[in-house]
RNA sequence: UGACCUAUGGUGUAAUGGUAACACAUCUGGUUUUGGUCCAGUCGUUCUAGGUUCGAGUCCUGGUAGGUCAGCCA
């Protein structure tokens, strides 16, 4: 007998051998039913398993992402035996579950294709296998003998995958007519599959390396119940209709040309002043936190980037360098502010009494992506950066760190970022070549970000190899409403510049210093800010940052006259608001401008002129009756007093 | 950068290789309106350069731009 301890700390005995399935039948037939994979002592098992010593079990259902996993991960199993029946000799390479769904990277045999036009008749094939519940059984074998089986299937990525691992057994799943080299877990059976969509297909280097063959993904999701997937289905519906794509165009927010160039957005007016709004918003929290505005050209010598290090890591990168017609110097199209900021900090001596300086710059920097990868305003080759650099001594570093977590935290706030995770990136201290800068500075740095991160009680995932080549960072990302995940705010300490640049400072020993810089960006740039917003609101903006506050209706064009003293008053008020007064019905007027997402429509006719008033609609709520235009004025700067939070 | 997909008025869509259509928007006029799309008219288009064909929005090739994803992301 072995003792089985549950989450609860029950414990209960079972015979040595027994299954998760079996555990879960013993509890209940609805859970044997509805489970779906069964960690033991932290590793995922396949139900079917047996479990031979005292373990903590865990039974997982679809609710759980371990449950979702083995569901997911054995579909992306069955999918691939039905691309092996509708494309013979296919090649396989990896196929594990995601977040959302599971792909399968494939290599097509000569001259085939796949489309979406494929989707519908493997969507099928894969219900139909299902249904035949086929079971996944576990074998495990030599290395040797899998490299057999492989090579004989003719399968070139599955022998290199299995070259690559430790020598020992090998676990191999089979189902039906088709067996996989994989580690599981897996289902017991592919009954439990009941809907299943493909949704779509891309290229995918061979072990994610540029320089190797590219191969097919092919993604799809499916679920235990027909009902989940239209649930999916709608899910994605709605993250369509919130694309900033979409929405800054309908609200005419930003715009793109071909003429301008590729990934250079151009603001339209309502855009620019939506931006306008958010830069004030942040340089009055800038300007209480003690930060100094700067400004600094578009451009710098090349060798500023040369002494930054930045030329050397990520010249290639950059737009090319402009140069002077007779005395060929070479400059840059700025990449980065920071450089400038250090010599900004270099113009004169400093005290220790002088740290820390604090130098804020909204600056646009240029950086040439690689055509494929622009994005919308997420990913875009000119962005300005809501950029500072903090200069100061060792000992204030991690108060510094700590406000800087503030000032991103009352942003978060006061624009309702309520899911977001702080990512810690260290070195890659396996692969020390990639970075540059002393061992020491590393250590130092990287346990002031984690003290601070632990101080302020974030919600921290730590990434090994993702720090920035010259020092390690803080990266905020932000979850928007339908669940993707965006990285916004960055905070990164950096030794290393102020030793490229020599900034030094009198310590109160009068010795020359060095201080540590911290660089850090709220937003991260504008642009990605805006079109995160743009999709976590789906374009009903926060009213005190909305392009228009009001829109005044009049009834008739008798009233043109009233509704210009009333957008006039409100004006004045500082609120800002528009007259339409198209020649349309009032039922029109109020439709269209609830479809620009208008938060105040202010609607004025005969009685209005007469009470000296307005009728005001607001947007999700409707009519809120007559009022007076100063207490409108009034009602309106309270709310806006209520969104922005005082620090 | 690469694989794959896409490109039709300002916007969204339609058109077996055979007359490019519809809605909204624009503009003009009528209607004179108190609560969710008033009526009529008007305007304007197959991304670009070639090719196949009696005939190309449709097929082929190059370019450009957009998208999906990978890689990259200071």
């Amino acid at each position: 007998m072995i003792k089985i301890t549950f989450p609860d700390k029950s414990v209960r005995e079972f015979e040595k051998g027994i299954s998760g399935l079996e555990i879960a039948k013993s509890i209940s037939e609805r859970l044997a039913q509805e489970v779906l994979s069964v960690g033991v002592n932290g590793e995922i098992y396949d139900l079917t398993r047996p479990i031979n010593n005292d373990a903590n079990v865990t039974l997982y259902k679809w609710d759980d992402a371990e449950g979702k996993h083995a569901f997911w991960h054995s579909s992306a199993h069955l999918m691939a035996e039905t691309l092996e029946v509708i494309f013979p000799g296919v090649k396989l390479g990896i196929g594990p579950a995601i977040e959302n769904g599971f792909y399968y990277d494939i290599e097509l045999p000569e001259g085939k294709t796949i489309s979406e036009s494929n989707f519908a008749e493997i969507e099928q094939k894969m219900l139909d296998i299902a249904r035949e519940k086929h079971q996944y059984i576990r074998s495990d074998i030599s290395k040797t003998e899998a490299l057999k089986f492989f090579t004989e299937k003719g399968d070139q990525y599955k022998i290199e995958l299995i070259t690559d691992l430790e020598d020992g057994t090998i676990t191999l799943y089979k189902q039906n007519n088709f067996t996989d080299l994989c580690r599981g877990p897996h289902l017991p059976d592919t009954s439990p599959i009941k809907a299943v969509k493909l949704l779509n297909i891309a290229g995918a280097y061979w072990r994610g390396d540029e320089k190797r063959k590219q191969l097919t993904r092919v993604y799809g999701i499916t679920f235990p119940k027909k009902k989940l997937l239209d649930e999916y289905l709608v899910l994605l519906e709605e993250a369509k209709k919130r694309d900033h794509r979409k929405i800054g165009k309908e609200l005419e927010l930003f715009t793109f040309s071909a003429k301008v160039g590729m990934g250079l957005p151009l603001w339209l007016p309502k855009g620019a002043m939506l931006r306008e709004r958010l830069e004030q918003f942040l340089k009055k929290v800038q300007t209480k936190y003690g930060y100094l505005p700067v400004i600094t050209p578009h451009i710098g010598q090349k060798e500023l980037y040369v002494t930054s290090g930045h030329y050397e890591k990520y010249g290639k990168d950059s737009f090319q360098p402009i140069t002077t017609p007779s005395e060929n110097e070479e400059f840059l199209l700025k990449p980065m502010n920071c450089p400038h900021h250090c010599e900004i900090y270099n113009s004169k001596p400093h005290s220790y009494k002088d740290l820390p300086i604090r130098l804020a710059e909204f600056g646009t920097v240029y950086r040439y992506e690689q055509s494929g990868e622009l994005h919308g305003l997420t990913r875009v080759r000119g962005f300005t950066q809501d950029d500072a650099h903090i200069f100061c001594r060792q000992d204030q570093l991690k108060e510094e760190f700590l406000k800087v977590i503030d000032i991103v935290l009352y942003i978060f706030n006061v624009l309702k970022f309520d899911k977001f995770t702080a990512q810690i990136s260290l070195r890659d201290k396996e692969n020390k070549a990639k970075y540059i800068g002393t061992d020491e500075n590393w250590e130092k740095a990287e346990n002031a970000i984690i003290e601070a991160s632990a101080e302020k009680g974030l919600n921290t995932v730590v990434v090994h190899g993702e720090a920035a080549f010259y020092g390690p960072k803080l990266d905020f990302m932000v979850k928007d409403a339908i669940g993707r995940s965006w990285q916004l705010g960055t905070i990164q300490v950096d030794y290393n510049l102020p030793e490229r640049f020599n900034l030094e400072y009198n310590g109160s020993d009068d010795q020359k210093h060095r201080p540590v810089m911290i660089h850090r960006a709220p937003f991260g740039s504008m642009e990605r800010f805006v079109a995160v917003l743009i999709e976590h609101t789906a374009g009903k903006f926060p009213l005190w940052l909305t392009p228009e506050q009001a829109v005044v209706l009049p009834v008739s064009e008798k009233y043109n006259e009233y509704a210009k003293k009333v957008s006039d008053l409100l004006n004045n008020y500082d609120i800002r608001s528009l007259i339409d007064d198209r020649n349309e019905k009032v039922g029109k007027k109020i439709r269209d401008n609830e479809l620009k997402r208008t938060p105040f429509l202010l609607i004025v006719g005969e009685k209005e002129v007469e009470n000296n008033s307005i009728s005001v609609r607001k947007q999700g709520e409707g009519d809120l009756g007559e009022m007076g235009i100063e207490e409108f004025s009034n009602y309106i700067k309270d709310l806006v007093k209520k969104e922005l939070i005082e620090i």
